[in-house]
RNA sequence: GGGCGCAUAGCUCAGGGGUAGAGCACUCGCCUUACAAGCGAGAGGUCCCUGGUUCGAAACCAGGUGCGCCCACCA
């Protein structure tokens, strides 16, 4: 295959996929080759379909992913950022970026990922990295960037800020405590589960409707070991059907309390440093969040000031998305996007249809979140990362710079330290990969893209924040252009054989290299097309990629089979009255399948195009057709063997273009040595059949077809090898539709001509047709006569059921007619099956 | 706490108001000149439970049970 057919040609209506960009620093894995092959099986669609098709490939620098990368292959040397020094350390993940980011290309390379490799992209390269600083500074004119102090979630690990949807909650067994505030009359009861935070409390909170605590509203109580006294205020906030009805505030670690605080004009005291050690001055001061919580409550049960204790109480801890450790919420300054306008455009784009997300059940997950979203925490305290272009004067000042402007220089002026996170730049990604803020004629001639193929596990992350910044950034264009994508197709997670998730922990992970090494290419893009329904997880196995090595290898042989017998590709396929019934029943057939492939390429169903090409290859083409057809090509019609050379040589083209988008290398060599043409890659895609379905001839070999396994059957039972000549003679063929193909079914049954000496031992009647068998031995009449038995009693249970059904005058009365016809047909033949059962039995010989 | 989804063969999953399907696994027989990574023939399901709608329900509806996922500022 030529890469240079990656890049778009000049003509044709363009077609955009632009790559969910990799880790830098990760490898390709197992839900990579997924997402890839759904992808470029698109893509290689449109391409044949005569598309200016683009994939655009890239990378994401994953700030704080890869900052923690590079750090663990530092403490493997003794040695932490800090001892690098910000430039240094920056250095060295650009060298890491470099070795890393070209394992993944070369991993695309084999997956066969038909990407334009001219295109290739980075979210940290220089023209990615002005349009990250045009943006902000877009937005921060517009005011819809701004920094504020508030409660965001901290992780003390990573020592950095987190967005909501870069925690993760989980229940975990906690313990919910009831503690006295205050002495006597003037005391107070709260409940807590984070003791240690109340070093830091400036306040308790009641229902203002609470009658319980009315006479307390508006005192102070003394605040247990610490000897302040804190307001007791009321907000409508607190809950007071739950705990005592009353909430300890501590606003510097608490988001709720905070807002209390903004309230009612309450000072926030913070009391611990970034990595969770409590800072407040006393007995206390030093230890870790986690050790502070038991030694207070410890103190408090001493002073008597523990009235209740729940344990163990089940409730949601937030955990940093990244490496798990408990995420402290802390009052900080940082930068955020005001949300509200971008994502009611974002939201309002799916409402009115300008994007469709596939499946669409996946719309109220999309609205659920877009519609009620706090604003976007886009500061990280990293140095991996987009630095943020602000500068701070000596005198307050705050400058936002552009792109090219320079710097305020100076004494006193700097930079902000913080970077922007990392989903803020792989939010442009749609376009800013085209060139924007540039007017560049791939942004002209490439954006909208087409397709959005991602996992939905970063429906938020992702999806969602490139239509807010995309729409946002293309609000000059018409509203239906300024979408970054017109389709979503969002697909599953990858599973184990038993479906359950890949994880490290569980140690079932996959290695895709190692699948390509073993099972090849073409069969680990067959497994996940198999298994990619849209929207559910797939599960896959090493049995399954056997499976689709097994199909790539009967196709290959299928094709080897067909050129040795000379097949080639006629200009044009004979007229159908001049081909044979099996060469007409099976370019029927096809004209079936294309049409339906086609129609489940539209809809994304991959895993069903996959398995009807795979039924109609093995089941259909291999196992009757070229069976049928061996009968022909040895046959005495010179001229009807040549007409089936050109049907083996149109179906084998037609079965590897339609095969191609899902096996790119095994068809594109079969293809240019049946064909001699450049690549399969830009042969035309067969949306139309070039034949109309031929239902006499699909009858006639469905008829051949159930004869032949009826015999077939009869011979397995009796222990007759598939492969022993038996003498027959087929009596009554002359008047059936079978009638001229007896000489396929004397083949296809090994049965040969009956000599003079012809005594039958046996017979099986199918299809008005009495095949008279010389089983050259004692024929098992015992296990003929039960295996008839049963048949007949599946035969007489049909007449049966059918026969109530049409007596049943409701079903007469309203089935539609096709129903009740069917019905009739199917009693009609089950009768004459038992007719057929009962002369066969009444045939065997006794014993 | 809110929302969503799933329940079909041993496993993983399609399907769908009118005869229960596939792959793998399983059983039996075959090296039949494209292919043993193959060929032929089989066995194997109260379609989770209970009601309802219907001439007819595995499918549609309601409830139940059991799983799974997403969201979440009741301390």
């Amino acid at each position: 295959m030529e890469a240079g057919l990656f890049t778009p040609g000049d003509s044709g209506p363009a077609y955009t996929i632009v790559i969910p960009p990799p880790n830098v620093t990760g490898s390709l894995h197992i839900g990579h080759a997924l997402e890839h092959t759904v992808i470029d099986a698109l893509i290689r669609r449109r391409r044949m379909q005569g598309y200016r098709t683009l994939w655009l490939p890239g990378m994401d620098h994953a700030g704080i992913a890869t900052q923690n990368v590079v750090e663990r292959e530092l403490a493997k040397e003794g040695l932490s950022r800090h001892d690098l020094g910000r430039e240094k350390f920056v250095e060295r993940v650009w060298e890491w970026k470099a070795s890393s980011g070209g394992a993944i290309l070369g991993q695309m390379r084999r997956l066969g990922d038909s990407v334009d490799w001219t295109r290739e992209r980075f979210t940290m390269d220089e023209g990615l990295s002005r349009a990250v600083h045009t943006m902000f500074r877009k937005l921060y004119d517009d005011g819809l960037i701004y920094r504020a102090e508030r409660i965001i979630n901290w992780c003390p690990r990573c020592l950095t800020a987190l967005s909501d949807i870069e925690v993760d909650h989980t229940d975990e067994e906690g313990e919910l405590v009831s503690i006295r505030y205050g002495d006597g009359e003037d005391s107070i009861v709260v409940a807590t589960t984070r003791a240690e935070t109340m070093l830091g409390d400036t306040a308790v909170a009641v229902h203002p409707d609470d009658p319980r605590y009315a006479r307390m509203t508006g005192r102070e109580v003394e605040l247990p070991l610490t000897g302040r006294r804190i307001p007791v205020v009321a907000d409508p906030h607190v809950d007071p059907e739950f705990g005592t009805g009353a909430v300890k505030v501590t606003p510097a670690h608490d988001p709720n309390d905070f807002e209390i605080s903004r309230r009612h004009g309450l000072p926030a005291i913070a009391i611990m440093d970034e990595r969770g050690v409590i800072t407040a001055p006393g007995p206390f001061q030093g230890l870790d969040r986690f050790e502070a919580r038991p030694a207070v409550l410890a103190a408090l049960r001493e002073q008597g000031r523990v009235v209740a204790e729940r344990r163990p109480y089940l409730h949601a801890v937030g955990h940093c998305g990244r490496c798990g450790t408990t995420v402290e919420p802390r009052l900080s300054l940082q930068w955020f996007v005001k949300v509200a306008p971008l994502a009611k455009a974002a939201g309002d784009a799916v409402r009115d249809g300008r994007v469709r997300l596939h499946p669409a059940e996946m719309a109220a997950r999309y609205f659920d979140w877009v519609d009620d979203m706090h604003d976007w925490c886009i500061s990280r305290q990293l140095w991996w990362g987009h630095r943020i272009p602000v500068f701070y004067g000596p005198d307050g000042e705050v400058v936002c710079t552009q792109p090219g402007e320079e710097p305020p220089s100076g004494e006193g002026w700097q930079q902000d330290s913080d970077v922007l996170d990392t989903w803020f730049s792989s939010g442009l990604w749609a376009f800013s990969t085209l060139g924007w803020p540039d007017d560049t004629p791939d942004l002209r001639d490439f954006y909208p893209t087409s397709v959005l193929v991602t996992g939905y596990d970063i429906l938020f992350f992702w999806v969602a924040r490139m239509m807010m910044l995309s729409l946002y950034a293309m609000s000059g264009q018409e509203p239906a252009d300024a979408v970054p994508f017109r389709t979503v197709v969002l697909h599953g997670l990858v599973r184990d054989a038993r479906g359950k998730k890949i994880s490290k922990s569980r140690g079932n992970t996959v290695d895709p290299l190692d699948w390509i090494d073993r099972f090849g290419a073409d069969a680990v893009r067959f497994t996940f097309a198999r298994g990619a329904n849209p929207g559910s997880d797939v599960a896959v196995s090493e049995e399954w990629a056997a499976g689709a090595r097994n199909f790539c290898n009967k196709l290959w042989n299928a094709a080897r089979f067909s050129l040795m017998n000379g097949a080639y590709v006629p200009d044009e396929l004979p007229a159908a009255a001049s081909l044979s019934v099996p060469d007409r029943w099976i370019l029927s057939r096809l004209a079936s399948v294309t049409a339906e492939v086609d129609a489940l390429f539209e809809e994304y169903e991959f895993g069903k195009l996959s398995e009807v090409l795979y039924h109609f290859a093995w089941d259909e083409y291999c196992d009757w057709y070229l069976e049928l057809a061996k009968v022909t090509l040895t046959g005495p019609d010179e001229g009807a063997a040549g007409r089936t050379r050109a049907v083996l040589g149109y179906l084998l083209d037609r079965l590897l273009r339609l095969l191609h988008p899902v096996m790119p290398f095994v068809t594109d060599e079969l293809w240019t040595a049946l064909t001699g043409g450049a690549s399969v890659m830009v042969a035309a895609w067969p949306s139309a059949p070039d034949r109309a379905s031929d239902p006499a001839a699909e009858a006639e070999i469905g008829a051949l077809v159930r004869l032949v396994t009826q015999v077939r059957r009869f011979r397995s039972d009796q222990g007759l090898h598939p492969g022993q000549r038996v003498a027959a003679r087929l009596s009554g063929i002359e008047g059936t539709a079978l009638a001229a193909h007896e000489a396929s079914i004397r083949a296809l049954l090994r049965l040969t001509a009956v000599s003079e000496a012809f005594a039958p031992t046996a017979s099986v009647q199918a299809e008005g047709v009495t095949v008279e068998l010389d089983t050259a031995g004692a024929v098992d009449v015992g296990a003929e006569r039960r295996r008839l038995e049963k048949d007949l009693a599946v035969a007489a249970e049909e007449v049966d059921r059918t026969r109530r059904k049409l007596a049943n005058p409701g079903f007469t009365a309203k089935a539609p007619a096709a129903v009740i016809g069917k019905t009739q047909q199917r009693l009609a033949a089950a009768e004459a099956e038992i007719e057929a059962l009962q002369a066969r039995l009444a045939g065997l010989p006794p014993g």
